[in-house]
DNA sequence: AAAAAAT
């Protein structure tokens, strides 16, 4: 029997192309609803379970979706088809599935079976979003009505600085081997570069560095603030490390003992000693030191920045009116630190915490910087986007539009998301109609490039959200080669909550005079999240996880690999705990929807991969379980960042083998937590308290 | 090992 009775839904996705490429996908999704008769949920007739009559007086009107899910919808919606089957990326187990099924397992099946029809009215809103959520274009009348006219004006001084000051591409260009679109600039120094300002920054010199090679470069004493400052291990154009003192990836560091308490601040004074590193390779240290010194100048105190609003950092009326309805009444601290600057035009590295804010930290002052630019221009039709922003998920870059857009919208300008995984037709069919800022991944994008579908050569704001981690091999060289496609001098802004060294490749070539921001005291483990190790024995694994995900509360789940994780959901479900796996074999409806079910709150438990552990953010995952230690510490502040957000509280439980606790005890230090390290059996009392479930009480 | 483009 055919998966899909439907003619057009049976077809490949790809068949789907031709017709979203042809039309609008406005126009699109106005009408796929209604062609939806057969047999989907919402259908006209009486008979079919989802029907629902046309009027139905007492229901709320159709506010049903929030962003997120219409997002995810529209995303499956084009491969619909390829998601009919829930099991269809895992054909090897699916015999064993339906087996069990078919000797009378009560349970319903897994993905489709508690599904309420459909009906979403009763689901919590969520009241920090908009209500009205739109994934492309908004109707008319849902424009904002105020014009542009009623907006301070502050553009009569302003607007022409980032564009019409000191222009980067009199920039060097330092070598002309392999950067086409940069060899119109004059060769680089540190002492002709034009200032942006006439600030007394020191004028970094990157170009005559020596080649970064860390072999011969001086042990220093980092006390406990370890790689999290710019030291983080050089991947791009490292040759063969030597093994002669760095026998692991950051094994330089000095060992700490975890004897004294090491939350307060001034237990951790050490970041002088970046500053007081030894002499030798002194271009080398220069680089480093004066990345740290910004890093201490202008962190922020988050005591400064009380009163501070976002209308005074030079916000629009209707952009903070936006953020309002978005929950962001006033500027956390280090929105407050990058709004301005980034509205100077400068180049911006950010560091703040996880779940700090970071999105409307380069999203707002981006879309007024963007405004400014445009003002009193029309919106022309297939004009070229001008504004990028580069994300290592698709997940992630679903997120990121879901804040950027509504503030986008508020001032009449248009994004639109660029990632893999979907049928292109949609993406190509904004890009054509014209926006003006875009989100995505890498490869989605140089993909679109290539095609001649998409021009960079406007972009002229560029953001890396989780940078770090975009400088990774694998990513770094994609990352690059778009860069270098934007337009000469472009503003570029780095964000992440681990932004280290390994961003330099970037700096290097692409930023001038970065402002670099942290907020001071912001540390990561600074109060919210409780973190605990259990060091168990490998055979009771399963067993110990199970347990610790049999819990009320949103439980996420992070497992090493993609069949690890698949196993592990499949366990839980198997032991009757309702669970979802999200990973980069599932494709993109999949990933969506299932992430989304974590969100809506149908399914409490979620095992990923590490696609899931940064930036994602879902409201109240009070626990996070690694079932596999992470192997570097900044995955493992990332991935426990997935709980405690915006000052809630939260517990992260690693589970290891005993011979694994001098590796972890390694790793959180560097991670700077403190967690104490418990051996667990199972059945242990431990496993109640921390799964939240109430030891019985003795009666 | 995972992620990111299809194919």
């Amino acid at each position: 029997m055919p998966k899909n009775k439907k003619p057009a839904g049976g077809r490949a996705a790809k068949n789907f192309e031709p017709r979203y490429g042809a039309k609008t996908s406005f126009q699109d999704r106005k009408r796929r609803p209604g062609e939806a008769s057969g047999g989907k949920p919402g259908s006209k007739s009486a008979g079919h379970r989802g029907y629902r009559p046309e009027t139905d007086a007492g229901a709320p009107a159709k506010k049903r979706w929030t962003a997120q899910e219409r997002a995810g919808r529209d995303e499956a919606r084009g491969i619909r088809s390829q998601a009919r089957d829930p099991r269809d990326a895992r054909a090897p187990r699916e015999g064993e599935r339906s087996a069990r099924r078919e000797y009378g397992d009560a349970r319903p099946p897994r993905e489709f079976g508690t599904r309420p029809a459909r009906s979403f009215d009763d689901r919590p809103r969520r009241d920090d979003r908009p209500a009205r959520s739109f994934d492309d274009r908004p109707r008319r009348d849902d424009r904002p009505a105020r014009s542009f006219d009623d907006r301070p004006r502050r553009d009569g001084d302003r607007v022409q600085r980032s564009f019409g000051g000191p222009r980067r591409d009199d920039r060097p260009a330092r070598s002309y081997d392999d950067r086409p679109r940069r060899d119109d600039r004059p060769a680089r120094s540190s002492d002709d570069r034009p200032r942006r300002d006439s600030s007394d920054r020191p004028a970094r010199s990157f170009d005559d560095r020596p080649a970064r090679s860390r072999a011969d470069r001086p042990k220093r004493d980092f006390g406990d603030r370890p790689a999290r400052s710019f030291d983080g291990p050089r991947r791009d154009d490292r040759p063969v490390r030597s093994s002669d003192d760095r026998p692991r990836r950051d094994g330089d560091r000095p060992q700490r003992s975890f004897d004294g308490p090491r939350r307060e601040r001034e237990d951790r004074p050490n970041r002088a000693d970046w500053n007081a590193a030894p002499t030798r390779d002194k271009a080398y240290e220069a680089h480093v030191d004066v990345v740290h010194e910004r890093l201490q100048a202008e962190a922020i105190q988050a005591e400064e920045v009380a009163d501070v609003t976002f209308g005074s950092l030079g916000l629009g009326d209707n952009i903070v009116r936006t953020l309002a309805d978005l929950g962001a009444a006033s500027p956390f601290p280090i929105q407050a630190a990058t709004i301005a600057p980034i509205l100077d035009g400068k180049d911006v590295l950010a560091r703040g915490r996880t779940g700090s804010g970071k999105t409307i930290a380069f999203g707002a002052p981006l879309v007024e910087s963007i405004l400014r630019s445009q003002a009193g221009k029309r919106r022309e039709f297939g004009r070229t986007p001008k504004a990028l922003i580069l994300a290592p998920t698709r997940e992630l870059a679903l997120q990121i539009d879901r804040t950027i857009q509504p503030i986008a919208r508020s001032v009449g300008l248009f994004t639109t998301q660029i990632y893999g995984g979907v049928p292109q037709g949609r993406q190509v069919g904004a890009l054509r109609k014209g926006v003006d800022i875009i989100i995505g991944t890498p490869g989605r994008i140089e993909d679109l490039v290539e095609q001649g579908k998409l021009d960079l050569s406007d972009i002229r704001i560029a953001v890396l959200d989780e940078a770090d981690h975009m400088c990774d091999l694998g990513f770094l060289e994609p990352v690059q080669r778009i860069l270098r496609r934007t337009e000469a001098g472009s503003q570029k802004l780095l964000f992440s909550a681990t932004l280290d060294r390994e961003v330099a490749a970037l700096v290097d070539e692409f930023l001038v005079e970065p402002a670099v921001f942290e907020v001071a005291g912001e540390d990561q483990d600074s109060g919210t999240i409780d973190h605990r190790v259990l060091v168990i024995d490998h055979r009771d694994k399963a067993e110990i996880l199970a347990s610790l995900v049999d819990r009320e509360g949103k439980t996420l789940v992070f497992a090493r690999t993609r069949a690890y994780a698949e196993m592990l959901a499949e366990q839980f479900d198997d032991a009757g705990i309702r669970a979802l796996a999200l990973h980069g074999d599932l494709n993109q409806a999949k990933r969506t929807r299932n992430l989304e079910r974590l969100t809506s709150g149908r399914v409490q438990v979620l095992v990923a991969t590490d696609v899931a552990a940064r930036g994602i953010h879902v409201d109240d995952i009070d626990l996070v379980i690694q079932a596999d230690m992470p192997d570097e510490y900044k995955t493992y502040l990332h991935r426990s960042g997935r709980t405690g957000r915006a000052g809630r509280s939260g517990t992260v439980v690693t589970l290891i083998a005993r011979q694994r606790r001098r590796r972890m005890m390694e790793l959180l230090e560097r991670a700077e937590i403190d967690a104490p390290f418990d051996e667990v059996r199972v059945g242990d009392d431990l496993l109640e308290e921390l799964s939240g479930r109430q030891v019985d009480p003795v009666g």
